[in-house]
DNA sequence: GACATGACGATTT
DNA sequence: GAAATCGCCATGT
């Protein structure tokens, strides 16, 4: 439990509004650049126990769905990104310039 | 305690 | 412009 790393990523991801991502390096830089994006990643990896929190909207800064193995069942990601008006090409999401979330622009 | 790995990012060649 | 390499730090072995 020391790690509230991982609890401060829960809550940015959860802040996510529908229809909108963010990317590991944007929550990273949010919370701080502490360790950077593969800290988020990897609090991600702690969190996909965690229903509560839409690990789906958080892509890599390409906007690609690079976790989608990691979730149960594979595709499950991109479905629920569609679901929410996003468009999954190739495991990548289109307009994401239009559609990118930044915690620290918007929450500022 | 050290080595290897990881849902990444940025920089350099 | 694309590919390759290093850096970030925490977790697992």
């Amino acid at each position: 439990m020391d790690s509230n790393y991982f609890t401060d990523v829960y809550e940015v991801v959860k802040l996510v509004p529908k229809g909108r991502w963010a990317s590991y390096g944007a929550i990273a830089h949010y919370l701080g650049a502490k360790g950077g994006a593969r800290m988020v990643g990897w609090a991600m990896n702690s969190a996909h126990c965690d229903d509560s929190v839409p690990a789906h909207r958080v892509l890599n800064r390409n906007g690609e769905l690079t976790g989608q193995h990691h979730f149960k069942p594979p595709g499950k990601m991109q479905k629920l990104l569609e679901k929410e008006g996003l468009k999954i090409v190739n495991d990548r999401v289109t307009n994401a310039s239009e559609s990118f979330w930044d915690p620290s622009a918007e929450l500022m």
